[in-house]
DNA sequence: TATTAGCTATATAAAAAAAGTATGGAGGTC
DNA sequence: GACCTCCATACTTTTTTTATATAGCTAATA
């Protein structure tokens, strides 16, 4: 039984003789006869009754019929389902995301999500080291993170936009009341909770850098190993922090607040991190597309 | 797309490799190749990476291998089932029965429906000429009858027991009281309820036979179309009857009873009749052999 | 009654498709 | 570096499928 053999026995079940299907099918008769005698004899069974004005189906047939168009039907849609597929407008996107990307991760996904709607999506926040690890085992296909990373070697990165690292505070730790902006000078010997230095994070680095441009090394008396923490800990009167700017705004009700320190121009900049592969799934050749278009 | 080509995708995909699929299908490898490279080229989707040490599925080709699978699945089952149609496992048995085959009727009908309970059961109880009427009209695939029908003409009966005619009578009209037998000579001017002598049934004619070679004709004093109305009339006392035996114990709560009349042969014949064809579905044939083998 | 038209089945030749053979390149492994 | 496995390509052979021609059958028609 193949499909050929099948669509000829549906053009002479729905012509209603040989004859005529041969007519619809551009082919000639002969070889719908033998067809049709080929999968009968494969099915042990006769499908249609021949008469000397067409052929009629039998019981078993119809039966066939029935289920042969069903077939047909399947068979359209699987092809259309594996276009699709590879089209990436069916699948899964697995996107890892550090705390401080959440907005801009966010975003980007809600844009997608609305060209693509029916890929199933999968969004894993994180500490980059973990979802580095993630990315390498191909358990997550692109990574929101800060730009700087140490292991990026062999992955490729976009920039996805420009966040100025600023001093946050509480009132309580303001170490200059009452004006809009902070010179860095003021920060000698304040207490700071700032991301660890050994941490992925590039800006930790550059961070230090200016500071020891200005003359002095930071009072570090607490090391964070993420942004929520060092909000809280900010929060709780420890020291002031340095942290990008839309990571303190993405917490509106907190007392903490951020003021511009003089200058000082270290940035932190998002970045969306993936496998360098020829081999993508469509979902994520569709989604890295939208992502370096924007 | 073609029958081959997604069997040979599915072997390769089992397999992980082409030159495996070789060696299960038994057929060389460059073909398999091609073929692949065939369906690739139709589909518009790469769906195997090619590595060295064999193939990986793409996220199109998962898709098409989880749907042909179901496909192939469908296709067996699909071939199943019309054998199983033709075999006459399933499938639509209409039948006419006359009121006084019931007993016989359903008694071969338990028996068919045990072998074969998937094929849907249609009965119909109506009046002989109505029910060749519909078997005519390929409405109805065989009848439950009465032998000696004059329409029967193109028709095969097979004889599915023998009934005796047997007097009717109710307390008040018995034309022997206190005896086991009635003499057919007592039943001279006795109030008749008899099926009208141009009906179809057969016993009507052999009945009237009988009496005028005992000398008399009946006198009838109602004419019945079916036997539950010759009943109810004799059950209300307007005269005797002659039914077939089995007829009448089939109810059992009547005051109604029979008895034997002596010299007296005439009998009623159930039988089954069916169109003389040779394109009969597959349930109407194993009915017709269980129904002609018991 | 003979004829014609329309259908299916069969035999044979032609065309198309698939399989097999031989070979080369790529990437591991010993 | 030799060797092995795997896939792809070029080419030949085999198999399958199609087309052509023809015969048989039945029903309608002149």
């Amino acid at each position: 039984m193949n499909f050929k053999q099948l669509e000829y026995f549906s053009a002479v079940a729905e012509a209603g003789s040989i004859s005529g299907a041969s007519r619809t099918l551009h082919v000639a008769q002969p070889p719908i006869s033998r067809q049709l005698a080929l999968l009968e004899d494969e099915l042990g069974v006769t499908l249609f009754l021949r008469t000397n004005k067409g052929v009629a189906l039998t019981e078993a047939g119809r039966c066939l019929w029935q289920q042969s168009r069903q077939m047909f039907q399947n068979l359209r849609t699987m092809a259309d389902s594996v276009r699709e597929v590879d089209a990436g407008l069916w699948g899964q996107l697995k996107l890892g995301v550090i705390y401080s990307d959440v907005q801009i991760a966010t975003s980007l996904l809600k844009e997608y999500h609305e060209t693509y709607p029916q890929v199933e999506l999968y969004v894993r926040m994180g500490a980059p080291g973990d979802l580095l690890d993630d990315l390498g085992r191909g358990e997550l296909h692109a990574l929101f993170l800060r730009s700087q990373s140490e292991r990026s070697y062999g992955l490729r990165e976009r920039v996805l936009g420009v966040d100025p690292l600023e001093l946050v505070m509480c009132p309580g730790t303001d170490p200059a009341p009452g004006c809009d902006a902070v010179p860095i000078q003021a920060l000698r010997d304040v207490p700071m909770c700032l991301l660890r230095s050994d941490d992925l994070w590039g800006y930790g680095r550059d961070l230090l850098e200016e500071c020891r441009r200005a003359g002095f090394s930071p009072n570090v008396v607490c090391h964070c190993y993420d942004t929520p923490m060092e909000m809280q800990m900010v929060q709780a009167g420890f020291g002031v922090g340095f942290l990008p700017k839309s990571v303190v705004a993405a917490h509106p009700g907190s007392p903490v607040y951020t003021k511009p320190v003089l200058e000082f121009s270290a940035k932190s900049y998002p970045v969306l991190v993936w496998e360098n592969s020829p081999y993508q799934t469509g979902c994520v050749k569709r989604f890295l597309e939208l992502a370096n278009s924007t």
